[in-house]
DNA sequence: CCAAAAGTGTTCACGGTACACCCATGC
DNA sequence: GCATGGGTGTACCGTGAACACTTTTGG
């Protein structure tokens, strides 16, 4: 039990809320956890939870990712700050929302720990979710879809090892756009940020594709000079 | 007096800080407020200061700002939140930091009330600042350098009125570098969002500048049928 | 008439886009 | 040998960059 905390005005409570993407043949998904308390008890929610007063807002998101979705070493970046006064049906609570990117493939995502339910879902078959979460998870949506044109931050949603195919679906489904493929590679492969490994894919049906890894060193040199990425 | 507050687990205090941007003959300026209480007293410091938990967190920006600038209808934008443990050496405050952009010409922009000290300071003369203040300038000119490209902000800081020249010094000035006129003209009539006036600027010793307005209603309508800023 | 800034077009190079066929592999 | 996706080059067009002189006005 914890003793109580007493101030001479009163405070908002302060929590964080993960927007956690990933890419799979499926598409683009996003990580809900089901409410099991009230309120919107049952309803689907992002993974979040209160931010403890001895660390810091990225510490606390990290925490709570892992705590709840088993997920550890992944792209994180805070999205902005929530803080309309009943966004909480209970009390002021102010929320800083983070998005993350995880590799789907690499990572295994298990279900959480806490006995809540824990699914993906594909970004445009969301169901309605709790607190101001949908309009949460609409804006981390936008920053994706604006981010990942100037910033190589696709890669963090593919394996290590990936198709020029795979990439190229990977930003079709997440710009909503078709993509030419012979356009797309020139463009790729001329910024000169792909590493072309000596292997292919295995066990494909047909022609079996080359691999390749995005060179981060070679990105962080290049960023110092200047340069900037763009798809 | 007010009354104590008790919670079952510690709470992090919230504050807001603002970086106030202001534009002219000068250059791109910032507004700072020297502190006249400890930590810090005698150091100049972002304007802001803690949400109370009736307010909304933009409200509390908007408040503070009228409160120690008297500025008041100004572009306020979230920019991001810092909460690492040791910002604040009394105790955890996590701050919200906004960005403000104000037409120095129109509003005048007074000293504030509560006898601190407060002054327009050119963005590359920062002084050193209280807290973590430095970084949050920092990132709020970054993003402002970034912002001004493709979203019409820059009109924020310019008198409703203003010449070509006007706001390609101030596109100068934002982005460090010289624009070249004839293209600067032709880039930004062509994109049809200033309107010409039948004005001319005053009180100059040479050929006066025909005076444009930039068309808000114009941009919202073509920014729904997908048009981008861009400049 | 001189100083100061306003205003105005054209040319060129490069990057983005459109577009179709042959190749390798597994079954 | 056939189905499936892998891999490759060129031609055109439009946008962005470079660049200099005449006009207007006030003092």
């Amino acid at each position: 039990m914890s003793k109580a905390h007493t101030y001479a005005y009163p405070r908002a409570a302060l929590t964080v809320d993960c927007v956690v993407f990933g890419f799979d043949t499926a598409g683009l998904r996003v990580l809900l956890i089901q409410r099991d308390a009230e309120p919107f008890a049952g309803t689907w929610a992002l993974p979040g939870g209160f931010v403890r007063v001895d660390e810091s807002i990225d510490d606390a998101a990290l925490r709570e990712l892992e705590e709840e979705t088993g997920v550890k070493r992944v792209y994180l970046e805070q999205l902005y700050t929530f803080g309309a006064l009943d966004r909480d049906p209970r009390e002021r609570v102010v929320s800083v929302a983070y998005f993350a990117l995880v590799k789907l493939s690499d990572h295994q995502v298990r279900a959480a720990t806490d006995a809540r339910d824990a699914a993906w879902f594909n970004v445009d078959e969301l169901p309605t979710l709790a607190f101001d979460h949908d309009r949460i998870a609409e804006l981390a949506l936008e920053r994706l879809r604006a981010k990942v044109r100037y910033r190589p931050i696709g890669f963090e949603l593919l394996p290590t090892k990936f198709t020029l195919t795979d990439l190229q679906k990977l930003y079709e489904v997440v710009l909503g756009a078709e993509l030419d493929k012979r356009n797309f590679r020139k463009r790729v492969l001329g910024m000169g940020l792909l590493q072309e490994l000596d292997e292919v894919e295995q066990d494909v049906a047909h022609r079996a594709a080359r691999l390749y890894r995005f060179d981060q060193a070679k990105y962080r040199k290049l960023s110092r000079d200047g340069f900037e990425f763009s798809l």
